[in-house]
DNA sequence: GCCAACGTTGGC
DNA sequence: GCCAACGTTGGC
């Protein structure tokens, strides 16, 4: 069973574009412990979208842009000194033909659920598999 | 640049 | 263990 989730991260630092020309890069520096437990909680083949948040509208604007799989599931984060924290390894799949705006998800009734929405400061967070057809659809793409 | 939401820290 | 102060995230 594969599940589905949604990874942000600020462009300036790192974006869809660096992560699709790296191919499998390490998704570190979730210092937030519900982020955290919902890596914990990934599996080799799950899929997740790539959210530009932060985004100046030279990157353009807050929105899914690409979706990742999980290709390393949870390990200690190199990054993090305490040792409290984790990372897992996402390999870019595809780029969205066309981004999916935050204004989109947040304008669409079937998608006002989404932790996305309710939870603005939370950076990895599970997404149902309707609402991942439904973006993907959106986005101009397979699911 | 501002500020709401919310997680963390430290005094008690 | 409570809670005020503070720091950070991220939308606007």
């Amino acid at each position: 069973m594969t599940a589905y989730w949604l990874a942000k991260s600020e462009p300036e630092t790192w974006s869809w574009d660096d992560h699709a020309k790296k191919g499998v890069e390490p998704w570190t520096g979730v210092r937030n412990h519900q982020a955290a437990n919902n890596m914990k909680a990934m599996k080799k083949g799950d899929r997740a979208f790539f959210y530009h948040s932060n985004a100046s509208s030279a990157h353009g604007g807050r929105a899914i842009v690409g979706i990742v799989e999980v290709t390393k599931t949870y390990y200690p984060d190199p990054t993090d000194k305490t040792g409290r924290f984790g990372a897992v390894d996402f390999r870019a799949v595809r780029a969205l033909k066309s981004p999916v705006a935050l204004t989109t998800i947040k304008s669409e009734p079937r998608l006002a659920h989404l932790a996305l929405v309710r939870q603005s400061r939370l950076s990895v967070m599970p997404i149902d598999e309707k609402s991942w057809a439904l973006i993907c659809k959106l986005g101009g793409v397979a699911p």
